[in-house]
DNA sequence: CCGACTTTGTGCAAACGTTCACAAGGGCGT
DNA sequence: ACGCCCTTGTGAACGTTTGCACAAAGTCGG
């Protein structure tokens, strides 16, 4: 994201660790809305939204002293107070480019066409695609990025496209005057200041999963390290490596496993 | 996540931060190496990754003392080093529950093989869809959990369920023998100390960029709180206001995915 | 009307993360 | 072999985030 210093957050000055947790306070609040229930305590809040009731009640007073002593906070009208300061008081039409598997996910997503977040246009540049209708967004030509934005007043963008393609399309989605993109190829986009970007990148999560798994699982071997290095080496090279264990393994199971029983309802 | 002290990180002790960037210097380093680049310097290497220099250095240190002064980080070394500290020197059976439109796109999804991580198997409840083959995987159903689990001796577990059945899956996975799951539902999961839990929520990562984006624009209308609230007021109760976002929200979030039409290929 | 009880909002200190700035260390030309 | 120059690795300063603990402030029963 493009640097937003300590200073700036001067006027009421939310801490972006807050504003990262907000989204959470709200779904919660949400979900015990629906339930009925029309008083929260921080405890209970906190609870249910998987922190620490003392982190909620920081994070709450950064927007105002809407809670009652002895009592705790009205659920609606938290919901109103945090809504208003995420800024969903208002609608924000998105524009999304790439309707690969993805972009067809996201297009569908609930999530995203019902939170004020408007799924103004869908965007690809692939002919094949171009045309034809995914959840009931007609897919336009990729070459309309400047125009759609324009028509829209589109401010937020999500890119949904192959690696390759990202830079370029955020170049035209910054130039069309998008501030806002939800990045989701697994590139480091470079932008202008005053673009805010956010990354979503599945295989960085799994990536972060693997390292505490390892790290709960089995003592490394000593003297790995540099067999590993030799192996590694090998692989890069295009020879073919020892194949481990677990490949192997892996392999077999693949193609032993007609699972059949497991197939039927 | 399940807690994790700071003592615990006594032998080699690499902080959470670092962790979570090692992926995007991983795949910087990649890039890097498939242009033929051999040794690269923590100036271009941070670059690249769109960090500073010197937070770059210092990650890196945590790992040991792979740079030469004067010259910089040979490539290859580096990525098996980065590599072999987050685990991917191994292979990563991992399953995905539920094969709706983001199941669909994670089991096409290139990034997940490429880094050892393999698609063991890919479940869903819903019998319409149970023994359809998606990016070459069968569909299984998901009664068969335990057993996929314990067969393939899985330990990570992607949930891409609607938010209503993503904590029964969960229990299921971990009973199971599943120690970290990364999920994709709108939801706080609660699991037993031990278990890691991350979480990706798209609809999250849009409103931050909508808080950012709302602070961008124009200071908001004095006296715009009460009239606010007000109508607020009004929607909640089923007046027939103009419809906006956080309205509907509480709905959507419980239903990450709609249920999909199709998504080919 | 009062006193006991509950829960918020916050001062403070510790933990954590980032950035600067530079000494230590290694290559390379002469 | 020597000294210059470049880059790493890290000590120290600074900013941010977390969590404790408690005073302030409100409710509620009697």
């Amino acid at each position: 994201m493009s640097r937003r210093p300590a200073s700036e957050n001067g006027s009421q000055g939310i801490p972006e660790a807050t504003v990262a947790r907000l989204p959470v306070y709200l779904r919660t609040l949400y979900a015990l809305a629906d339930r009925g229930i029309a008083t929260v305590s921080s405890e209970e809040l906190a609870s249910a939204a998987g922190v620490n009731s003392a982190k909620l009640r920081k994070d709450l007073s950064h927007l105002g002293s809407y809670g009652t002593r002895g009592v705790g906070y009205d659920v609606d009208y938290l919901v109103y107070q945090v809504s208003r300061e995420l800024g969903l008081t208002q609608d924000w039409p998105v524009v999304i480019v790439g309707a690969g598997n993805l972009g067809r996910a996201l297009a569908n997503y609930g999530g995203f066409a019902s939170r004020g977040f408007r799924v103004a246009a869908l965007l690809d540049s692939d002919s094949a695609v171009v045309g034809s209708v995914i959840a009931g967004h007609l897919v336009r030509n990729a070459a309309s990025i400047e125009s759609v934005v324009a028509r829209h007043e589109v401010s937020i963008g999500v890119i949904a496209t192959p690696a390759g393609s990202a830079q370029d399309v955020c170049d035209r989605l910054v130039a069309a005057g998008v501030t806002s993109i939800l990045n989701f190829a697994p590139v480091v986009l470079s932008v202008p200041t005053g673009v805010d970007v956010r990354k979503v990148d599945l295989s960085i999560e799994l990536q972060i999963l693997a390292f505490h798994a390892q790290r709960r699982a089995v003592v490394r071997v000593s003297g790995d390290s540099e067999r590993g290095w030799a192996a590694h080496q090998a692989r890069r090279r295009g020879g073919l490596g020892p194949v481990r264990a677990a490949d192997m393994a892996a392999a077999i199971d693949d193609d032993t496993e007609p699972e059949a029983q497991a197939i039927a309802t």
